[in-house]
RNA sequence: GCCGAGGUGGCGGAACUGGCAUACGCGUCGGUCUCAAAAACCGAUUUCCUCACGGAUAUGAGGGUUCAACUCCCUCCCUCGGCACCA
């Protein structure tokens, strides 16, 4: 630990000094109408928990970083906040505390404005957008309402995820590993009516458009690709045997048609009762099947389950050769997902071979590995690679890969089946039996039916007083003055849906009301929204690639498609930034190892924690917090505060380069070296790491200069070192520079100057050392002119001491010379 | 199983388009200052051999391409993240 005693500088004093600054002079507020460049820089808006720690401090700060970067690179740079204030903690806690969701959130919120304030972190604070105030939650209940005049809104009764613990369902995505998202409970499946959106209407856009955010890292796309799931195939309708209806299945893979040997149902597929009634063990069937449909109440995705099944004592016909197809009912097949009916070809599908083998079904090869001929007997696994088709009729000798294509032309030419794209994205099960969140804005009307409310009744305001503690029924459901109103359309006695939305609702469009958070006609100026999105910069975590980035997008679309926006994709830069961890884990309470900034702020001061958050590693990705690191980065601000106090004034600054003296020059290209780096690295990338240890090398280089030179701190071009030394470092530590700025005789705020230069006439050297390899190994070095002749290089090299002797008389074969690079001697 | 990211000193990590591996920081060791300590400053620090000069050796493992490989290719191992009975 270092000894507090003693400040290495006065950043108490410093820092509360300039934080007030900024907010008097209203740095960061923006007038969205009057701009020259825009640059919409957005980090996710945060749930309002009760302390933020280091960690949650990234995201901030390395927005802030982005923002005051842009800010001197001379961009009106819009940076809002606010605050995804509905949801379950809240309303957890106070079901235990006692204490209003309403009110614990807004302490909460002040508490995170302090702390943010407390970091240097700056927003346009008069933009803030709460998501559980009603001039917020009017219009996500509008947008909900167009939704649902559009049909992408609609109430069904399903089988639904149920976090038993949270007592409320879940979306498919709030379900993680079995488990739900925020609690870890075991999540059941509840036959349930419930809202949902229809995003799988927007399933292909979706897959497509990531195609056009050429500026998001790949994960977060391919993770959007897998969750939407698309594949193409065709489905084949079987005819039953002595039925009238016909069994829809769904395959990838055609080619493998003639290999089918039965056809598995799902459990809860509609026809399978009406299949199993009559036949012959009809009772012992029916007891098989209702067991898995049991079963199946369960997510059968959570374990490995054992693939059971029974055969319906009935049959399909092959379309294609008219044999005989029994068909099964097994707990593998998933009635969510296809047409929950299968043709099952165990040569070619791994699922298949288990269930054949398991009941003794009979295997038939139809595709052959050309490489190692398969024989359906001594087979061991499924052959699920390409191959050459065989005992396919017509289609045998074809390459199965062609054959997918021809045989799905023939189906649909003889109308056995049609080409169809399937998904594995769910619609977007929104409605919530919670207390926390917006009213679904929905009046059931005896006479009307269900009826969206009109625009003027909006927004529909969740009550104060109620009782909200968790039953499994909406809390609201007991608000008598709330259910009963009346119908909006025969104005007769009718009772408001009591659900409440899911919170992804609320931070589907939050970044669209933060250009015209005021408006109280309209959710946004769709103007206005156009000149300022799609957002230049997102920022955010990881744990968002799916849930929040997938439906923000899908909203966007629709307002898109309802002419709300010209933009169908929200945010056109992606950052997302890795997690700090501690003692190898993700900080938390529970395990004891949050790392808190109000201590660190109090010890060493805002600057620190951010110069160390940023230097900590790579910002995308995860990284350790080390108290001892931190102390290296208030070591270092100690020691530019040092360097820039040898300076007692930078005005004029002297552009007069003069001084040709080698210290002076050395210095002169590591500052224009560095600016370069600083420049490129914020530019190209969130390279703050090596922007910092660049930055860190020119102090260094500057101290070197002091004590060789003659001149020391009084010359022109240590003072143009330190000038430029200050503004580089501004956007990541921005108190200490404001103040070594003002010291040094700047005026106004350094945010409002000019990003430094850099001339590349200074970085290159006169005289340049160049690398002497002898077989490709490192032998010696040799100083050369940065503009020698290759010719006379390689004369230079021969000719040097050290080279000689290890070439040592032997026959040069061969001198690679990389110009400015390195030479290479290739003796035998 | 499939998809994605990654594996470099005691630690966090650098290295452009194949061209001086280990920048910068932390830690450790030594020194300066001091009565002493802390802070600060200066120096050393891949590993091994050598008093030293110097040499050998190293980017998960093994092969390959190349004058030259952390970087490209092949085989394999490990870690992390996502998806997963998706037909």
């Amino acid at each position: 630990m270092i000894e507090m005693d003693e400040k290495l500088y006065p950043f108490d004093k410093i820092e509360p000094k300039w934080q007030k600054f900024w907010r008097d002079k209203k740095l960061f507020n923006v007038d969205t109408k009057n701009y020259t460049d825009k640059y919409y820089c957005l980090m996710m808006f945060p749930y309002p928990s009760a302390a933020l720690h280091v960690g949650h401090g990234r995201n901030y700060i390395i927005g802030d970083v982005v923002a005051r970067y842009k800010m001197m690179r001379g961009f009106n740079v819009l940076t809002p906040m606010g605050f995804d204030a509905f949801g379950l903690p809240a309303e957890n806690a106070a079901i235990k505390g006692g204490i209003h969701p309403k009110t614990s959130t807004l302490n909460n919120i002040n508490t995170m404005k302090r702390q943010l304030n407390q970091w240097g972190v700056e927003y346009d604070w008069d933009r803030v957008v709460i998501s559980c105030l009603p001039e917020y939650y009017k219009w996500t209940q509008w947008i909900f309402v167009k939704l649902y005049e559009k049909g992408l809104a609609y109430k069904k009764k399903a089988f639904v995820n149920w976090c038993p613990s949270c007592k409320t369902v879940l979306a498919n995505e709030q379900v993680v590993n079995g488990k739900c998202e925020r609690c870890d409970s075991v999540v059941t499946q509840k036959d349930l009516e419930q809202w949902f959106f229809k995003i799988t209407h927007y399933a292909d856009r979706l897959l497509q458009d990531l195609g056009k955010l050429t500026e998001w890292p790949e994960r977060v796309k391919t993770m959007q690709a897998n969750w939407i799931g698309k594949s193409e195939g065709v489905e084949i309708d079987f005819k039953i045997e002595n039925f009238s209806e016909v069994l829809r299945c769904f395959t990838t893979r055609v080619d493998t048609i003639y290999g089918a040997t039965f056809i598995a149902l799902a459990p809860e597929h509609p026809l399978v009762d009406k299949l199993i009634k009559g036949v012959k063990d009809e009772a012992a069937v029916s007891k098989a099947v209702g067991k898995m449909r049991d079963e199946s109440k369960i997510d059968r995705s959570q374990a490995n389950v054992e693939k059971e099944g029974v055969f319906t004592g009935r049959f399909v016909i092959n379309p294609v050769n008219s044999k005989k197809i029994p068909i099964w009912v097994s707990n593998y097949i998933l009635m969510e997902y296809g047409t929950g009916a299968i043709m099952a070809v165990p040569a070619h599908d791994e699922r298949d071979f288990e269930f054949a083998k398991k009941y003794k079904l009979p295997i038939e090869v139809v595709i052959d590995d050309p490489k190692n001929h398969l024989n359906a007997v001594t087979m061991k696994e499924a052959y699920v690679g390409e191959g050459v088709m065989v005992n396919s009729d017509k289609f045998s000798g074809l390459k199965s890969v062609d054959a997918v294509k021809k045989i799905a032309d023939y189906f649909e030419d003889k109308k056995f089946g049609k080409r169809s794209v399937q998904y594995k994205l769910r619609d977007w099960l929104i409605s919530r039996q919670r207390y926390w969140g917006a009213p679904i804005p929905i009046i059931y009307c005896p006479k009307c039916g269900t009826v969206a409310v009109p625009d003027k009744d909006l927004p529909v305001l969740l009550p104060e007083n109620v009782e909200f503690r968790p039953t499994g029924e909406s809390p609201l459901k007991a608000a008598k003055n709330f259910v009963s109103t009346k119908c909006p359309k025969c104005n007769g006695p009718a009772a408001r849906d009591t659900d409440t939305m899911d919170t992804f609702v609320d931070s589907s469009w939050y970044f669209l009301r933060y250009i015209t958070p005021h408006l109280n006609d309209k959710p946004f100026d769709t103007d206005l929204v156009n000149k300022w999105l799609p957002v230049d910069q997102y920022i955010g975590g990881i744990e968002h690639a799916i849930l929040h980035l997938l439906y923000s997008r899908f909203i966007t679309k629709f307002l898109h498609d309802i002419k709300m926006t010209a933009f169908d994709e929200p945010f056109k830069n992606l950052f997302t930034q890795g997690m700090i961890i501690k003692d190898g884990a993700k900080m938390s309470k529970s395990k004891g190892n949050v790392v808190s900034p109000d201590k660190l702020i109090a010890d060493y001061g805002a600057d620190t924690v951010r110069l160390y958050t940023l230097f900590i590693g790579p910002p995308e990705k995860d990284a350790e917090w080390s108290d001892r690191g931190a102390e290296g980065a208030y070591r270092f601000l100690g020691r530019v505060w040092r360097l820039v106090e040898k300076v007692h004034s930078l005005q004029p600054a002297g552009n007069n380069n003069k001084e040709a003296t080698k210290e002076a020059e050395s210095l002169r290209r590591k500052l224009h070296q560095t600016i370069k780096k600083v420049t490129e690295d914020l530019d190209g990338g969130f390279h703050f790491n090596t922007a910092i240890s660049a930055i860190m090398e020119l102090v260094n280089e500057a101290y070197d200069y002091m004590a060789k030179s003659k001149n020391g701190s009084g010359s022109e071009i240590f003072k143009e070192a330190v000038k430029s030394l200050i503004m580089l470092l501004s956007p990541f530590v921005p108190h200490i520079a404001e103040e070594m700025w003002q010291a040094t005789g700047g005026s106004g705020s350094i945010f409002k100057c000019k990003w430094p230069q850099y001339n590349e006439a200074f970085i290159t050297e006169k005289v340049i050392t160049i690398p002497i390899q002898i077989n490709g190994k490192l032998r010696s070095r040799i100083e050369v002119d940065t503009d020698i002749s290759e010719e006379a290089l390689k004369m230079a090299v021969l000719s040097e001491d050290k080279t000689k002797n290890w070439i040592g008389g032997k026959e040069v074969k061969k001198i690679i010379i990389i110009p400015k690079k390195l030479v290479n001697v290739i003796i035998p």
